[in-house]
DNA sequence: CCAAAAGTGTTGGCTGTACACCCATGT
DNA sequence: ACATGGGTGTACAGCCAACACTTTTGG
């Protein structure tokens, strides 16, 4: 009944087991025009040559995942600097038993220059109208969907889809491009201000041709934690 | 900038990178005597030999993350028929940058028998009380931990923990040993019958040397997803 | 003066919490 | 009779959802 199998704490003195091939890959989300859109690459090799996909890859020797996650990142898309949270290890999403070890971001659109790689042509995708994706990435985005969506309730995670200061209707319609639904202006309103998230800078925002309105900042601008 | 660099898609046509060491590791909790333990086995092997430590090993060729963590359950402890939930993936608990997949699951101790594994020793042990253990594995479990009373809010988790038939305060004292608070009977009652996950059997449990109580069963006894 | 977005309160329903006593059984 | 756990209701507070009009500005 017993088969001898080795812990994981005995590979560090001996391994006998052959390795496996380990990848990340990265689902940065943003809010532009109103609609919650996805970072993609385009493949440039086969299999699914021409296809769109998340960026991700290979770890190189020695590597952690989240180091790789970070490095890949901005090989292909020129992204940096962003908090990548840890989103679910799937396996077999190419059908030949692969491990990908998948992360998750938001980003501020406005703040985020993608670099023009020849190689990788990185672009945003409305998450409701996608191209076809190489292997199993919907499934993947899906998943940091409702994950997104989860925390949106009990936590600021919309701090990192808006520049420092914003205003209140910036930050409902952020919400609403999110959970894909109208909220109640008033309501909306009055949750964020119990939430004690958020606070007045003083300062207006003047660039609409319409009524002046007034810049918040959040209080702690720094991921809150699962 | 650009290095050159394999993404994940590549690796079914061209691999030439190293692979990787993959383990999993499996964190099984019960309730018992009033108290959250965890089981745990005994490593028999450097490094830290006689420690106690989480079940788990090292992937087989070919093996998904899932299997292996089913298998090294069984392999070390017994326990089966168990639905794992994949909890975090840490890399470099050993320090020397292995990664190992994480899963937790919950069962009825009661149904469970641990298989006398010569090798494993495999035991409970009260979460509030640990032995030294192996690596970092005070951290897999501390994760496991707030996953399990974060999901014991709006879910129907503790079923697993649970005979097919129980009364309400056997339901409660499960719910006060997860969360080690004392709960109000009559709110945590009129909680449970408003969250319409239990139903009445109409069969009284006996047992006890005092007045018989109401058996109750979950209405949908599998997982909730997250 | 018109279009566009900013800003502002009240009510009713639901939910969670605090709190104490009687009942049925076995010994 | 007593010890043990089973079972029940009410009142208050906080939270959420529904709902409409006035103000300020630029064009």
């Amino acid at each position: 009944m017993t088969t001898r199998s080795d812990t994981v704490q005995e590979r560090a003195s001996a391994s006998r087991l052959p390795d496996r091939q380990v990848a990340v890959l990265v689902v940065i989300l943003t809010v532009n025009e109103g609609r919650l859109q996805v970072l993609l690459v385009r493949r440039s090799a086969e299999p699914f040559k021409d296809a769109w996909s998340l960026p991700g890859g290979l770890l190189n020797p020695g590597e952690s995942p989240d180091d790789a996650a970070v490095r890949k990142l901005e090989d292909e898309t020129g992204v940096t600097d962003v908090f990548l949270e840890q989103l679910y290890t799937f396996s077999d999403l190419d059908g030949l038993g692969s491990i990908a070890v998948a992360y998750f971001a938001l980003v501020d659109v406005r703040a985020t220059n993608l670099a023009t790689r020849t190689e990788w042509l990185p672009a945003w995708f409305p998450i409701a109208d996608l191209p076809p994706l190489a292997f199993e990435n919907e499934r993947v985005i899906d998943y940091a969907l409702r994950r997104l969506r989860a925390k949106l309730d009990y936590s600021n995670v919309a701090y990192s889809l808006l520049p420092a200061e914003f205003t209140l209707s910036q930050l409902q319609s952020t919400y609403e491009a999110i959970l894909s639904r109208r909220l109640d202006k008033r309501n909306f309103r009055k949750r964020i201000v119990s939430l004690d998230i958020v606070e007045a800078t003083g300062r207006q925002a003047s660039e609409g041709r319409h009524r002046p309105a007034q810049l918040y900042r959040f209080r702690e601008r720094k991921p809150v934690m699962f």
